[in-house]
DNA sequence: GCCGTTTTCGGCCCGACTGTTTTCAGTCG
């Protein structure tokens, strides 16, 4: 099945191996542009070809070229020049790319003076000394080298972004939905908790037919690489791409009890068991029983109904005071997608976006927002063509413009504006004063110290003029650490200025993490749930945003955007009175 | 590799930072 993220991965490891080679820098830039475009695209790729061929050339920066590759992608799987590419390096030298401080030309200097085409390799070398001889590298090269390969090791931990997990499985789950007789089907463990990472996969099933069957259409999925074991209710495999799935085919009267169970926390579990017994019962994934007989164990409603306690939302099991809270009837209401009102981050074609602002109105609307922040980078992120004070100022006016021909919702023109070095921002006050939401974030010069970069950062939220800092720890899971920043003072002076803080909901971003949203919304400062998006599909990247706040126990009140356009409104000019 | 009322060649969004240099190469976003 071809897939729009698996041809974008193969275009960027085009460019990447092009980059090592030393090719015509645009020609990498083009492959690179081209796995942005396929990326964005609402439409899977392979449909497209087919429905509209002609589309294809009507797509920005895809030429002839790329599209025949694009079609032979559809039609094979695969890229003839992508197999051969590959095959001239050495497996491994890509994954040096990984390694912050080390570009292609580095890596490319690297393999040929040193031979070296693994990150064990070059630890080795750096740690014999034998890096500061080459050219353009001294000891600090080395130094830099050494420790990026400990921070690359530490981000490394074999867990996977949730989301990956989820497009893992939601094919396989409708692939088991297929098989005759099957009753529930239901992802549990760390991913049905919402974690932000997930190491592997249990699944729960029951069925009306034979357990056999299910197991076996389990290990006879395509994706399969290796079946790890096999039995008659449980099987465990590897799919392609590393990731461990369990499933467990378990009695329709002990599926709420198993689900309970699986779901875990092991933390939350204990102390579940723990007031099973005060009740005089015990609880296991097989139901819960007073002596020998089973009380309950059909739903988990059921079983947390025999402790006396509502059901608790899976987010919640964390024995974080979840259970203290049920038995009080006191649980939070949940924030959910339904309350969630608008996006105060998303980008245009004025930057680095797929649309222009009708193109987001519309597709906004569609998911039954009732309001739209549009927020563009400003001059400092010059590779995305950020606006300046002219551009923005027409910007605005167009905004204006299209706000006044919109029933029913409402348009705020805004601005993602960089907090340069020394903390200040990179657009006039006059004309950051004109905007209806200020979103501001650090993308330059993140390396300072702590004290530096926490001092950046609460001067940005002391300026008048911003509402809300954009991913205020800077990390990418699995790929960059966040910044050496207090989080502590940056949320008291959130709270002291009225500020806002932005969940980013993009999967790489998480960011607020759940631990920083709960201090948050403790602290009584409000969170934005924002998607960052750049085309239609990133708006629906909303969902992992609100798993975030609701582990970290927010309710619609404590997320701006689930407020109304009015209120949003009322507070900022409070602020200012 | 793409693109074109400067059209089939010769351009292609750029600025900051770092470490290595003494004018610049490489990386990052």
């Amino acid at each position: 099945m071809p897939s729009n993220s698996e041809l974008a991965a193969i275009f960027n490891t085009i460019a990447d191996i092009l980059d090592i080679q030393g090719a015509n820098v645009f020609r990498v830039r083009a492959y690179r542009n081209a796995a942005r475009v396929v990326e964005q695209l609402s439409e899977p790729i392979g449909e497209l070809v087919v429905r509209d061929p002609k589309a294809l050339d009507r797509l920005p920066g895809i030429g002839k070229g790329l599209h025949e590759k694009i079609v032979e992608y559809c039609q094979r799987g695969t890229i003839t020049e992508y197999e051969e590419l590959k095959g001239s390096l050495p497996a491994g030298l890509l994954e040096l790319l990984n390694i912050p401080s080390l570009g292609p030309k580095r890596v490319k200097l690297l393999y040929e003076t040193l031979g070296i085409t693994t990150v064990e390799a070059l630890e080795a070398a750096a740690l014999a000394g034998q890096l500061r001889g080459l050219p353009g590298m001294g000891e600090k090269s080395e130094a830099k080298i050494l420790k990026s390969i400990r921070e690359y090791r530490s981000l490394h931990t074999g867990r996977v972004q949730w989301a990956v997990a989820e497009a893992v499985l939601t094919p396989y789950l409708a692939h088991l939905r297929g098989v005759g007789g099957i009753r529930e089907l239901e992802p549990a463990g760390s991913y049905r908790r919402g974690r932000e990472t997930v190491g592997d996969l249990d699944v729960l099933a029951t069925t009306r037919g034979s357990p056999a069957d299910v197991i076996a259409a389990f290990t006879e999925y395509k994706e399969v690489k290796d079946v790890l074991a096999q039995g008659d209710t449980k099987a465990s495999v590897v799919l392609q791409g590393g990731l461990q799935v369990d499933l467990r085919v378990v009695p329709p009267g002990s599926f709420g009890a198993a689900l309970q169970y699986f779901t875990g926390s092991k933390e939350h579990n204990v102390a579940l068991r723990s007031r099973a017994k005060e009740y005089g019962l015990k609880l296991s994934e097989y139901g819960v029983f007073r002596e020998e007989k089973m009380v309950a164990g059909r739903t988990e409603e059921e079983v947390y109904a025999a402790l006396e306690l509502p059901w608790i939302p899976p987010e919640l099991r964390e024995n974080r005071g979840e259970i203290e809270a049920a038995a009080m009837r006191a649980l939070p209401r949940l924030v959910e997608r339904g309350d969630i009102q608008g996006d105060m981050h998303v980008h245009t074609t004025a930057s680095d976006g797929a649309l222009d602002i009708r193109g987001m109105v519309k597709v906004a609307r569609a998911r039954g927002y009732r309001y739209l922040a549009i927020t563009d980078h400003s001059k400092a992120v010059a590779i995305a063509h950020g606006l300046d004070e002219q551009r923005l100022r027409a910007q605005i006016k167009e905004i204006r413009a299209i706000r006044r021909e919109l029933i029913d919702f409402d348009l705020f023109a805004g601005i993602e504006v960089d907090v340069l070095r020394d903390g200040s921002l990179d657009l006039s006050d006059e004309v950051l004063g004109e905007l209806d939401f200020v979103v501001a974030s650090l993308h330059f010069s993140t390396e300072l110290s702590e004290a530096e970069m926490t001092r950046r950062m609460i001067a940005a939220i002391e300026h008048p003029f911003v509402d809300c800092i954009a991913h205020p720890t800077g990390r990418l899971i699995g790929e960059r650490l966040p910044y050496a920043v207090d989080m502590n003072a940056v949320i008291e002076a959130a709270r002291a200025y009225h500020k806002a803080l932005e969940i980013n909901a993009s999967p790489h971003r998480l960011d607020l993490n759940e631990q920083h949203a709960d201090m948050a919304r403790r602290a009584g400062v409000p969170v934005c749930i924002n998607t960052d998006a750049h085309c239609e599909l990133e708006l629906d990247n909303i969902r992992f945003g609100l798993t975030v706040a609701r582990r970290a126990w927010c309710t619609p009140d404590d997320v701006l955007n689930t407020w109304s356009a009015a209120k949003i409104r009322e507070w900022r000019a409070r602020r200012r009175r």
